[in-house]
RNA sequence: GGCGGCAUAGCCAAGUGGUAAGGCAGAGGUCUGCAAAACCUUUACCCCCAGUUCGAGUCUGGGUGCCGCCUCCA
């Protein structure tokens, strides 16, 4: 079996087939940099992280591109607010998004295109709309004309006809909508306003609008055609209608084969929006709960259907990273088994990785690819707990050692891995003990109990609890 | 008004027409000086109605309920 995606333009999960054989070009749609990422953007990141894992598992060179919007109205207000620059508020959290994906172990791209940086391409791209005429100029902007383009809507499956200008309600009155020939053109560049930060072109001062940019930095990352192209699944309209518009009027053929959408994180049913004030940044998420655990728990359910992010739902993630580490720590008991190998890998088991192929041809099916890691981990930590309490295992070492090897590789696919500076470093400095001295303490108490001296065997597991560890 | 999605155990969540994966939580038990830990065992007729079929959670039609998109959002 080969792997087999959904595809929002056809509607249709179809056979994956690249550009290039062996290669696949991928973008994803990043964050505008006004603020930390939410708990939804995070979604974003994590998925097509393993996405990305998952092709590369499977042999394919992967080229990995991923934007960052630096121009926009929300950074200038941000910036506006703080009495800083538009450049000064992107910088830093472009700078805090490394260090929040670096966490949730999102695998750096290959390339991290900025719209700033890409002014020339855009610029470029305009010209050649507005000389094919699917642009006009009106006032110093310059909007795209939707009704030049005759496939506009077919990503979203929507006419023009049928569209309702402002059914979403958010759009006020806007003084500029009388310069467009039809409600659904939209922005290709804009007219600085008195203090904005502007770049100098043909139509005058100005900047890009927010759909070009991706057009423009795909064009200049990874060519006309890109394999896959995704986002969340509110970018689907009109955000990734509208870089076909843009780009495919001017290259002539699909900007992407494969479009890929995630379904939203929800606040207790609720889709998160500022309005109602439900956001819920990733960064202050981090600060509770196990960056694993997190990303465990947007691997639970499939990545097209809503998640409901729930304090429930994250302890229960928690509950099952611990098992999963568990697993993935006995290692350090296991190793020490005569008979265990560092050199020599061991084949992997084939039944338990096939079907986690399996599961991840289908469309990335995440949930049913955690079972099998879930079923390879609880053996695993049963046998790894026996060794601990009784000091045996009945598991032949070779098995064992396969089933680990087999959990660890499954799990660097969907990136769970311990990572180093975990909790494990901070709760020793919390408890100023080291992982040898607890060892000690943990084998002078059983000392003590085999001896029926219970006394100081419950002094030894008091002053254990008070340093927090039971 | 248009387009689309979803409804499976206490919670989360898979599921190719043949008698329901997995996680979390819970319950009972073993062990133990007590407790914890650990280990073992255990928990579903799949929103409603009708139809197709030897057989439907899985297909068809009709309900009901929830959700998303319809120009600045992941």
């Amino acid at each position: 079996m080969s792997l087999i995606i959904y595809n929002t333009l056809t509607r249709r999960k179809e056979p994956f087939e690249t550009v290039e054989p062996g290669k696949v070009r991928m973008y994803v749609c990043g964050i505008t940099a006004y603020n930390y990422f939410h708990v939804g953007n995070a979604r974003v990141f994590v998925f097509f992280d393993v996405v990305r894992r998952y092709l590369m598992w499977c042999g394919y060179r992967v080229r990995y591109v991923q934007n960052f919007t630096d121009i926009d109205d929300k950074i200038l207000k941000r910036a506006m607010d703080e009495g800083s620059t538009m450049q000064e508020v992107a910088e830093r959290f472009i700078a805090a998004y490394f260090e929040d994906a670096d966490r949730l172990n999102v695998l750096r791209a290959d390339s991290y295109p900025r719209a700033t940086h890409t002014i020339d391409g855009i610029q470029r791209l305009i010209h050649e709309l507005e000389q094919q005429n699917y642009a006009y100029a009106a006032d110093g902007d310059v909007y795209y004309a939707v009704r030049q383009f005759a496939e506009y809507g077919k990503l979203s499956g929507r006419k023009l006809e049928e569209m309702q200008a402002g059914a979403s309600g958010r759009v006020e009155l806007e003084d500029d909508n009388d310069k467009k020939r039809n409600p659904f053109d939209f922005a290709l560049w804009k007219a600085a306003k008195p203090g904005e930060p502007a770049w100098e072109s043909p139509w005058g001062a100005g900047r890009p609008g927010w759909h070009i940019e991706c057009s423009a930095m795909v064009r200049q990352e990874l060519g006309d055609s890109v394999d896959i192209h995704a986002g969340g699944v509110d970018l689907t309209f009109p955000h990734h209608e509208n870089e076909i518009a843009q780009s495919e009027a001017v290259i002539g053929k699909p900007l992407a084969r494969y479009w890929m959408h995630n379904g939203f994180v929800n606040m207790d049913g609720e889709k998160m929006s500022k309005s109602i004030g439900n956001i819920r940044l990733t960064h202050d998420l981090l600060v509770t709960y196990d960056p694993m655990a997190f990303r465990l728990f947007l691997l639970q359910a499939h990545y097209r259907k809503p998640i409901d992010f729930t304090a429930e739902g994250l302890d229960a993630a928690e509950s099952g990273w611990r098992t999963l580490k568990d697993a993935l720590q006995y290692h350090a008991q296991f190793a020490k088994l005569p008979g265990w190998s560092i050199d020599a890998l061991p084949d992997l088991e084939s039944s338990s990785v096939d079907r986690f192929n399996q599961a991840m041809d289908d469309d990335f099916n995440t949930p049913i690819a955690l079972s099998v890691l879930f079923e390879l981990a609880k053996d695993l930590r049963r046998e790894g707990n026996q060794l601990i309490h009784q000091g045996n295992s009945d598991m032949p070492i070779e098995k064992l050692q396969q089933s680990w090897q087999t959990l660890k590789s499954l799990a660097n696919v969907l990136g769970l891995e311990i990572q180093p500076a975990s909790e494990e470093v901070a709760l020793e400095a919390a408890n100023g003990l080291t992982d040898a001295e607890i060892e000690v303490l943990i084998q002078q108490r059983q000392d003590a109990r085999k001896a029926k001296n219970f006394a100081e065997g419950d002094r030894i597991r008091n002053e254990l609890q008070e340093k927090g560890i039971t």
